[in-house]
DNA sequence: ATATTATTGTTAACAGGTTAACAATAATTT
DNA sequence: AAATTATTGTTAACCTGTTAACAATAATAT
């Protein structure tokens, strides 16, 4: 077993992965960013959406949110509402616009989710479970390195 | 086998060894970014580099390399030489100090396989083969994908 | 040999993220 | 109830990448 491959092959593979995404959904929606995409789509999904669920959901920073979300406001695909036992928290929901390309996205990610099926068909069921096995054990391993990186290093 | 655990699961897995992989190095070569490093990395390794075979290797563009050079030889990481038959280009090569961060960072590369290569040993040869097999067949498809998304679209 | 085309590397303007500081409001402590 | 602390969301300043335009030089075609 070489390690330096695995990790290069794993590398490409979510490198490939990345680059179909952004270009799938680049090429369909052609006004709104990757970003924006999956910020509506996260509002499509969720009860109450705020700038911090999204931002906890999606990894990304409140300050980062804040400005897609001006852009979203701009492009009339959400609207704001608010609680009315509380002023501090600003809710978001889907216009028509948004609405739609809410629509499209998932349409999109059926379509997508169908040709993967295919293709993993191909190979035989203890074969994949093995794979996923391996691949979320060594995530954690990953993650035990990560919480322990500083005593590491001495 | 679930399509999705899957992508998520190799989504998990490389982000990750992304976090890990930036932490490790961030918090060692401290006056250097994780850009900065690759970039001696790939200096030290090469034959005459300059700012068009970075790029290709770091997949960047040139003008990205441009400014991160620029900050390597204000760090006096790196100097410029020529090559007396061609004026145009200009190649790089470490100084003292830029040896001393290669050379930690060789460091850590090594100590970084050989925990991985601990960890792979736990499986056995078939299954990781296996697993390598699957990865290295769904990258094939998703760069089959991405070559013909447009029609794919219509 | 000259003219054309391609390549090299820099720069300015932009994109989309981050951190840090902040005002407004909510929750908790005393 | 008042004071303190925590949370929400915005903004400014920054960072690291991109694209597009450019001057200088090299390679190719005529």
């Amino acid at each position: 077993m070489n390690v330096t491959d695995t990790l290069l092959t794993l590398f490409d593979t979510s490198n490939r992965l990345d680059i179909l995404y952004k270009k799938a959904f680049g090429d369909i929606l052609i006004n709104y960013t990757f970003t924006e995409m999956h910020c509506i789509d996260f509002i499509g999904k969720t009860e109450n959406p705020n700038v911090t669920k999204i931002a906890q959901s999606m990894k990304l920073t409140k300050a980062a949110i804040s400005k897609i979300i001006k852009k979203l406001l701009a492009k009339n695909a959400v609207k704001t509402y608010k609680n009315s036992d509380n002023k501090k928290e600003t809710y978001y929901k889907l216009t028509k616009i948004g609405q739609e390309v809410f629509e499209k996205h998932q349409n999109m990610h059926k379509m997508w989710y169908e040709k993967d099926e295919a293709f993993f068909n191909l190979f035989n069921k203890e074969d994949l479970d093995k794979t996923l096995e391996i691949l979320e054990k060594y995530t954690q391993f990953l993650d035990e390195r990560i919480k322990t990186i500083k005593e590491d290093l001495k």
